[in-house]
DNA sequence: TTTTAACCGAGACGGTACGTCACGTCTTGTG
DNA sequence: CACAAGACGTGACGTACCGTCTCGGTTAAAA
């Protein structure tokens, strides 16, 4: 990632904020092949030296950009039973990737494929909204006797972003209402139950 | 995919193929980003002319190339029952990706986001892989009577890519017999003893 | 100089001119340091890509494009005598040195102590010119019988450019007509007498 | 040459001397075109700024340190003639210029087109370090009868670097013992002899 | 048999972006 | 203040591919 430095005079840190800010903003804007890293100099008002002195390349650069742009979103709102906050939460996820941040998103998936350390930021990144996002959900569940406690709750996290992503981006399947509600009915709900037991 | 011809001297067939099996080798060899027209182009001992009389762009060449390169496998052999042969099938699958066709697999998936013609090539690749190679196997099971005609193949068809897919290109986390037999026991077979009421 | 080239689509030889004309115009404008490659390319209207596939680097480009840029001068009148004469045509050197095409020399100059190739080039282009320009001095010379045949016209031909050379450029004294005078009196027509002897 | 500083810590001497010191080495060892102020900077281990705070350019850190390196060689020895003894002198300057300190020299020459300041320095320096070696030849051979007092000294010592010097580096011919000896014989005696009269 | 139109190789061409280098200036902390 | 270290904006470097466009020569179907 970024390189290391220790004496002689410090980085300007408002440098590095303002390369990434602008790597981001055309991440969103171009998508990630369409980056240019003299584009990203321009928008930061910055040199490309001073982009290059910082990190080895695009995908490096691209990478730490992703990092500190968090993916945050309120957790959903009870909607009085298991599968419809599930239903919610999801349907909810796949409109945000449909959104203007869809091309941004698309982007790094892609790149994640190449670059090993995107993959796990982005991993991260996921995982960690994915938990927080859920967990309340489960709770709920847990409470209304619907699941027990020891439902497997990391199953669900890893179904619902290989799928969802999948289709999306892989099979190009269009992912609407009717879609998701099946998938919790015939996948999401099960796993759930049988790991109840 | 590739243009028209009307009159004058006929295509060389020959160098179609050549130019394919060349981008396939290349593909394999330095993944999707790092293929050049170039490369492909003095590997198949043919010029870039040629290619691009053929093939509007890279992505095109490589979808077709793609799609005459077969992802076929022998079914699975029976193991005396439905959870073995998934965890038969499945485990299976996983080495191949794993194999020398794993940088392929990988820059074809990077590709599939860009290129929607790809996507849908290999989709469809995919899925009839996965429909022969499973078919066998559900109709063991039925007659086994460890699940009903009524149970639902095709989600199975849907969550084994995408899990895999997610697992191993997104979230790099190893993909291990013992990762396989869970999700077999967790989400596979609950599903199918759910939908098979 | 100019690298090879045998089949394929020939090169454009007007983009080879108009290349070597920018080159020279800049030189003349700028100095040989600040001669750059881009400007070249976009006075010529050309890309930096067909510059660099004809000439190793700017100065491979310099030297071919000084090569075919002619020193030619209209040989000098006669003034009755041999004195007059050789004061006649180094002044006459000397003031173009000095003029607008002082900058181009000066930087040539520079550039040939590096590349010798330019050297070669320009010494050869230098040596032509002196040649000419003093051909008919010296026939003139020996019908009025001022010096005999024998006479060594070409120590003549390398002291003139190396005094005026080291005069002008190196020790950056003035080279004026006092100057020449002394330097025709006092070195080059003893010189001549001597070898008429 | 170096800039003015007044009160506050006092330079350290010891910088100035390492700086130049490096940036001669560098001059020997790559030529004054590939020597670079953070390659002196790193060899002398001092500061950028540091020498920037010396000097205003390459150039003139160049010139100056050129200035401290002496050109100084022991004169001739008596040969018992005029001519025996101009072919040795200059034969050993040749030598000399064609050792390892011809990239020096050579560098030298190339900055001295562009920095007047240089050209100066490097004149002075070779103008003295002519008279000197010249000037017991000229007593001697007065002494002998050769040459009157009336010659002029002073216009040898003005071919014989020109001479070398264009013939060294701008035309690369070889300089070789014959071309001395043809030298002294058709130019500088007849010169010198020519201003006994 | 002769056209004739498209094929084919080689590679030039105008572009665009790359990643590197050195310049000369500026900004730290330490003595 | 000097100094070492090194970040910074600038601007040119030479390279790599892109997709398009000539060339000269070939090849098979249509005239």
């Amino acid at each position: 990632m970024t390189f290391a430095q220790c004496v002689g005079r410090p980085r300007d840190k408002s440098r590095g904020v303002a390369i990434e800010k602008a790597a981001v903003e055309l991440l969103r804007e171009v998508g990630y092949e369409h980056v240019t890293i003299e584009a990203v100099a321009a928008r930061a008002q910055v040199s490309k030296a001073t982009i290059y002195r910082r990190w080895k390349n695009k995908a490096a650069l691209v990478a730490d950009a992703v990092h500190h742009y968090a993916f945050c979103k309120a957790p959903a709102t009870d909607t009085g039973s298991l599968r419809g906050d599930l239903i919610e939460v999801i349907s909810e996820k796949v409109m945000s990737m449909k959104s203007a941040d869809g091309q941004l998103i698309a982007g790094l998936m892609a790149m994640a494929r190449t670059d090993g350390n995107l993959a796990d930021v982005l991993n991260q990144s996921i995982a960690g909204y994915a938990t927080a996002a859920h967990s309340a959900i489960f709770d709920r569940a847990i409470a209304r006797g619907e699941i027990s406690k020891e439902a497997k709750r990391d199953l669900i996290l890893q179904l619902v972003p290989s799928v969802i992503n999948f289709r999306m981006f892989m099979s190009h399947q269009s992912v609407n209402r009717k879609f998701v509600e099946n998938f919790v009915d015939d996948v999401l709900i099960p796993v759930l139950q049988h790991s109840s037991k």
